[in-house]
DNA sequence: TACCACGGTTTCATTATTTGAAACCAAGTC
DNA sequence: GACTTGGTTTCAAATAATGAAACCGTGGTA
């Protein structure tokens, strides 16, 4: 059961179907998607006719499967560039890749969730959407961690209040109590540690990235595996980290779009 | 004016609003966007609060901006690895960079408009969503003409309905009726030059990517610039570049979602 | 061939949501 | 202190969404 919303009208209800779809790693066939809601079958049908219509999902007439539309493609295009950390952070990544030599994750919260918008990988080259898109618990990540540790208190109880524990390891914490002494210790130490509480052999150190006036923008990861390193090593890296991530706050905060540019006539994009 | 097309309901114009604050490069405030749109104030407000509401977008209380949100981010993963040949082109896309040395677009047609999905960079290392995610005009780039000469009548005349025809250069076809010209042409041919039709010294040649029955599935090319080669020399590759559309459109074929896989409880992402 | 079951699509009277003109409020400005 | 400008709220009227049920086309099966 999606840890969803009360949906605000019929906008909410066609979201909550895009979700449906985008949720799932194959596209779906109307009557997956009817079981799996609980609209009626002539909503539900009138939903996907419409998002289909608008490009949102796209409907092989073929298998009938329904999957994500190209539109939304199009969509993320401006949201990265508007409202994620990435563009701004990209040059300090690569520094922080360089000078580590580890695997490099920039996140931010999404719906309580951890939300991972660009990534520097150890050896392989860049992945694109393959990997920043990605979404991932927040609860028994390290970036995850690092973000809840600095909420607000009434932010953090909407945040939890969408996890979703499950034991992945059997480091992981998975109930609202042992998280919530864990982020009290994250706080105080300053930085986040993921002992391979979500994948076995994973470790890494996270910090947050908070904003002047203590908001959270995201976080900030080097990971690493065991049989590579170890916890202590990692966490020597922690001034190096933080600073990075004290680099993208600033940056961050003194960033202003290009400013106002004559405004073309309404022509859509280009 | 967007060439929209007719808004099917609450959702369509939800999603109006939606592209008005993603197709403008900066965030806008209430105020711009009342200008940008013919809604009533009121219904626009509403339409923003509940896109806001949902994380589609970004509300920033300080500077009152509109910004698209990232949650647009995370279905765009989803579209990207269900709907683009991105996911599925990328080894083809990197014989391809390795052997000619040049810069490679992959692109779909979304809304009649160019959609470049993935893209290898002749120098420069990939630059993730700022690459992907762009769109740009079909009529005078390589990858969006040879996308529209393949297309079936009716699609086609959908297509360039969408045009909004601008001289971006001296060689730009800037008319329906010299484009119609030049995509027969390109069908004659078997493949698309691009004679710095859309910025001056850029130069490419481009193919469709065509699936059995013949349908458009992308458009694939090889771009250089006329101070280091010449539409000559880019033809020469046109074999090469055929090639790898054809393996990528026979693999898209052959393409089938990892099969049914123990569904896993309703427990989103992961 | 007839019968049934399984997706998927359409109808239509009922119901709930959206609509938008206008009023309102909070901050600036002159 | 009156007057913008930018944003938020109200409320009756208009409209769009709803969903039970009927319908259709296809494929299987007796």
């Amino acid at each position: 059961m999606v840890a969803g919303g009360h949906a605000d009208g019929t906008v909410g209800k066609a979201l909550e179907v895009l979700d449906l779809v985008a949720s799932h790693g194959r596209p779906l066939r109307f009557s997956d998607l009817l079981v799996r809601s609980d609209f009626p079958k002539a909503t539900l049908y009138r939903l996907l006719q419409t998002l289909t219509h608008q490009g949102m999902l796209d409907h092989d007439p073929e298998t009938g499967n329904y999957a994500a539309g190209l539109r939304l493609v199009r969509l993320a295009h401006a949201a990265w560039a508007h409202s994620s950390l990435a563009p701004i952070a990209r040059p300090f990544l690569d520094d922080l890749a360089a000078r580590t030599g580890e695997t490099i994750h920039l996140a931010q919260l999404d719906q309580g969730q951890v939300l991972y918008v660009d990534k520097r990988n150890a050896a392989q080259p860049v992945e694109m959407f393959a990997q920043a898109g990605k979404v991932g618990p927040a609860y028994c990540t390290g970036v995850g961690k690092a973000m809840l540790a600095w909420l607000a208190p009434e932010a953090l109880e909407t945040a939890l209040a969408r996890q979703s524990f499950h034991r992945h390891t059997a480091q992981t914490l998975d109930n609202r109590e042992t998280l919530l002494a864990e982020l009290a210790a994250i706080r105080a130490r300053g930085h986040a540690w993921d002992r391979e509480e979500h994948e076995p052999g994973i470790i890494c150190c996270a910090v947050p990235i908070l904003s002047g006036s203590g908001r959270v923008l995201g976080g900030l990861s080097v990971t690493s595996t065991t049989t590579r390193t170890t916890l202590e090593a990692l966490g020597a890296l922690t001034p190096m980290i933080g600073e990075i991530a004290a680099k993208i706050a600033a940056e961050a905060e003194s960033w202003r779009f290009p400013d106002e540019a004559a405004v073309r006539d309404g022509a859509g994009p280009r």
